[in-house]
DNA sequence: TTGTAGAAAATTGTATACAATATGAAAGAG
DNA sequence: CTCTTTCATATTGTATACAATTTTCTACAA
């Protein structure tokens, strides 16, 4: 679709806000007020939630109505199922296609990490965080594994947790968990690698349960 | 949004046409042309074509055009490379929680399978073939999974090529190691099941290969 | 107080209208 | 004959209008 259409305006703009949760699960979106807010017709908001549909991040009502998607204690646990199928996955092909540029992307990603974690910028620390995993994602070069890793809401997540939790241990933890990965990678010790990841995202459900 | 809708309708009807190859990849969908074709308004077309934008199933052109989306070799790669990793990670959730009424079904599926392909209903087999993976996906009972799965476009893909290929050494070949993951999973035998696996995923794309 | 019937308001689903843009065909210049 | 240019047609993007439905509010009775 044209990059500047209306429609695409608006799909952009309730996406961001729903990622961000400044959209609530469960919350209703009204397509007039949508249309004044961002001063469109009707018709263009109504194309905008279509596509979000298609995207799960919507549903209609079956008397009608679009609402925000929520998240249930059962989501939880099948993101963090699926985010571990997916990562331990990704993390399988690059050791089959080893990549030099990658692993110095994620070491320096880790510097950042530590970097901001010691000077107290934990939402920083955080990004940095949903980068390391986006990276190694990435780093498998197929598309549409790394389509699915992001439309899976995986990262915001991610974020969203972080933001809220910032307890230092668990970023010292973090920080030695992606360090032992790159260390593996580079290492060729696929079992290690394996372990670590699976442990840290084991902990990261921990952090999440409590939350939910 | 009400499952009658006529947006829903459209909606349906065209991605069944896509999904079933009806459908080339590339075709250009023109809105007015189906809203005369199922005699609705092109509004309702308009929202169908955009929800099966956010399922990535069509796309739209930067001057405009709703195109259906093509199928290049690289997608052909990452979706088998994708297909591997989900569905060895399902294999592995498998074993972590043992199901007997799964691996009855998995039992009835091959048994379809092999009926039907003795009495030549190829197309049949290849249904089965289908859905002997889905099952596979589906015993993990994490939705967000089976979604991504179904949204993968990987049964759809399947069953293009099954609908082609026809060779009596193939099925046969299908038939033994569909056998063989199941008899690993009662057996408890993870690394048989894991390279069986892999080995029909791989024959797979060899096929597959042969057609792009 | 609680529950319910009905009216009023809000919201959605759909069609139509129209301007802007893209596409393609015909005409003219080199 | 080939390449532009121009014009007509087709298609899309957007707004508006309206009927159907849902939700909310109000009044009244049990």
């Amino acid at each position: 679709m044209k990059e500047d259409s209306l429609a695409n305006k608006v799909y952009l703009e309730v996406r961001k806000k729903i990622l961000s949760s400044q959209l609530a699960g469960g919350a209703r979106l009204v397509e007039s007020a949508w249309a004044d807010k961002l001063a469109v017709s009707r018709v263009a908001v109504r194309e905008a939630f279509m596509r979000l549909a298609g995207e799960s991040l919507v549903e209609f009502g079956e008397k009608g109505g679009c609402f925000v998607k929520k998240m249930t204690v059962e989501d939880v646990r099948d993101i963090r199922e699926l985010r571990e199928l997916l990562e331990v996955g990704a993390l399988k092909i690059l050791f089959s296609k080893k990549n030099n540029e990658l692993i110095d992307d994620l070491e320096l990603i880790c510097n950042d990490f530590s970097d901001m974690v010691s000077k107290g910028y934990y939402g920083g620390a955080c990004e940095a965080d949903v980068r390391f995993h986006e990276r190694i994602i990435e780093g498998t070069c197929n598309s549409r594994l790394i389509a699915i890793y992001k439309n899976s809401n995986i990262p915001l997540f991610h974020m969203k947790l972080g933001a809220i939790l910032g307890q230092m241990e668990d970023y010292l933890d973090t920080e030695q968990e992606h360090r032992a990965i790159v260390d593996a990678l580079k290492a060729n010790d696929w079992n290690k690698a394996y372990e670590t990841l699976v442990h840290h995202l084991d902990r990261g459900e921990q952090e999440a349960l409590e939350l939910v």
